[in-house]
DNA sequence: AGGTAACAGGACTTGACAAGTCCTTTATTC
DNA sequence: GAATAAAGGACTTGTCAAGTCCTGTTACCT
């Protein structure tokens, strides 16, 4: 239970990737592809979506590609995960109150929260720069 | 993205019904059924999950049913989700060293385990006897 | 023994979503 | 305007979630 999806696992590599290049560099979508050995169309929905969401920054054209909106220790795992996986949600309960209509004498409804918080901690301490120095 | 399934969520329904009976009272599959609100065929290939792991016993014939097969207070959450759901996996590459050939290098890695660790942590410490007084 | 009550187990269905692929369009540079 | 590279939409394929249904097995009851 709880897995990550392909797609999660991509994303998280692609861009642990991006954040060991130099700052400044500009990283062609089939260099990261294959670097971190996945499917470069694949990747590539992913990377929309990460420059929807602003974490990466994308030119097109000659000498076009990906490079990080901000620096690497600014960027978290949360942030990355959230992006294409959506929000950490252990249950739909835990959604927003009142979302259950058993949520008022469910008493597992507070430990779904907790273990909600625990994991966004987790990952939202963890940074793109912690991941990139290997 | 970590979501529950409906199986995890009827499954700790299912029993934490059971678990706010007396104890050594046998339900009817049909009465928890009703009680939580789960299609009753769909529960019963839950309970026969439980039964299997050993934390029901089920009864056949007249006057059957199921209760729980040791205390409440002697059965966590961890082992009800897990028993329906399979191990806690944040990630595929947490399964075992060596699963991942990624593994001796990336460093996401110990992030997943640090997540594994808590989710189980948490769950592994509410018992049923903690949800089933409300 | 026969009938009925209740769980066990297998086969099947339906729909959604994961995991990609492919093609066309748009933006940028040379 | 030709080449380069990302953006976006449509499509495919397979798996798995979420059930349903039917038959079998076990236990009780008269």
């Amino acid at each position: 239970m709880m897995e990550l999806t392909r797609k999660g696992d991509y994303a998280v590599r692609g861009i642990v990737y991006l954040a060991s290049q130099p700052p400044d560099k500009i990283s062609l979508l089939s260099e990261i592809a294959a670097a971190v050995d996945v499917p470069q169309t694949f990747l590539a929905k992913i990377f929309q979506q990460f420059s929807k969401t602003g974490i990466v920054k994308s030119f097109r054209g000659t000498g076009g590609g990906f490079m990080l909106a901000c620096p690497a220790d600014e960027i978290t795992l949360l942030q990355v995960v959230e992006a294409v996986e959506g929000p950490v949600l252990p249950n739909r309960c835990v959604l927003k109150p009142g979302e259950c209509e058993r949520d008022s004498f469910c008493t597992v409804h507070p430990i779904w929260l907790q273990v909600q918080k625990q994991i966004r901690d987790i990952l939202g301490n963890v940074t793109l720069k912690d991941l990139a120095s290997s």
